[in-house]
DNA sequence: GGCGGCATTGCGGAAGACCACAATATTGCA
DNA sequence: TGCAATATTGTGGTCTTCCGCAATGCCGCC
């Protein structure tokens, strides 16, 4: 897997060369691209870390590098760096969900803090997505009758009620409940509840 | 319980009263205050619907007056209206929460449409709010040793397996198991796990 | 037509949870 | 010192869940 790394897309080559060396001097892992293209060109899914993007540049713009990595689902954490103060832009972009904005010109350490920041958050996400992806590859394997049972078990129910709102005997129940728990790799429904709890945010008050 | 309220707060005059014309022709219920202290002075923490700030004010600003906000626990949504960009201010008050900036000249359909958003958000978020209050209500109930054992039955735990953990009999571990689902008013370990998971966020991975 | 997967069901038994009744010990407070 | 709340435990019983063994029927596919 590709380790982390925070992508500096910057059309003015003295700009890439400043961030790249103050981001070395940080120790923080980094590469440069000259423009948005070349960076969604090159960029594949599985990397990790941030991008730090340059609000204005000529062709693609910051923003519309930002739409197109998250037109493709890609999650990378964005931070905007901008030189001329626009409320509207930077209102957008967070909230369209770019991790910050800075100005220019800005305090090196603030901008290698956020960065960093940004790494973490990277990090924690990917974790988050690795199990989000391992339980939804186990529901994806419930029949839809094991699907509608497991349903009833999340919401609390007794296996003698799912069978009689189901209209199947309870000995059926037991069986697909069975097949629920083994296809989940769980031993009890708090298990299950709790595992897919995960993947589905806070369950309905 | 006091009925949603869109709070105009602005030291200009007109301002205020073109607001208040706009918002009530669009049938939004509207107070107007004419300076960050007078609404901060009049506040109360059951009121429900949204602040529409000026950033700049004499006085106090809108900033402060979100941060006062938010540091008496008050959970009202913010829409920030400002005269000039400032791009710091904007990411600074977005970061911190607030629900959307505003830039002037802004276009009255597209305010009203904001505001009316924010209303919205704050009538789910206060439902969210009551639901996890009773929850809390009802742990607060708990004895000590009841949270322990709670704790485990969260984590899927048979009676059996807890008893050893906890070095005590499974009686005793049934004994507190049903003292549990009856301050927390469920019937099963299922259920516990969801009313707990509504106010403890996912659980942990 | 046969096969495999899925849904369904029953029987019998084991394991786990729940509960009523009953009891003792500890601790904090009036 | 007495009382109430909490913690603890046992017995006996019921209810629920789990599971192995066994079985039939439906459906889609080769």
């Amino acid at each position: 897997m590709n380790p982390p790394c925070a992508h500096i897309i910057d059309d003015d080559e003295a700009i890439r060369d400043a961030l790249q060396w103050l981001f070395k001097t940080r120790d923080v892992a980094c590469a440069t691209w000259p423009s948005a293209e070349s960076f969604l060109d090159a960029v594949q899914p599985d990397w990790r870390g941030c991008a730090v993007l340059d609000i204005r540049m000529e062709g693609m713009s910051g923003l519309e590098c930002f739409d197109a990595l998250r037109a493709r689902g890609n999650q990378l954490p964005v931070v905007f760096i901008t030189g001329h103060g626009d409320v509207p832009m930077a209102v957008a972009a967070l909230k369209k969900g770019a991790f910050d904005f800075i100005e220019k010109p800005f305090n090196d350490s603030d901008l290698v803090d956020v960065v960093m920041r940004a790494l973490e958050t990277d990090a924690v996400r990917q974790r988050a997505d690795a199990t989000r992806e391992t339980v939804e590859a186990r529901l994806a394997l419930l029949t839809a009758r094991e699907q509608e049972v497991m349903e009833l078990i999340l919401a609390g129910k007794f296996n003698k009620v799912i069978a009689d709102e189901l209209n199947i005997s309870m000995r059926t129940v037991e069986a697909h409940r069975s097949k629920v728990f083994e296809k989940m790799e769980v031993r009890s429904a708090v298990e299950l509840a709790q595992l897919v709890n995960l993947v589905r945010g806070r369950p309905a008050a």
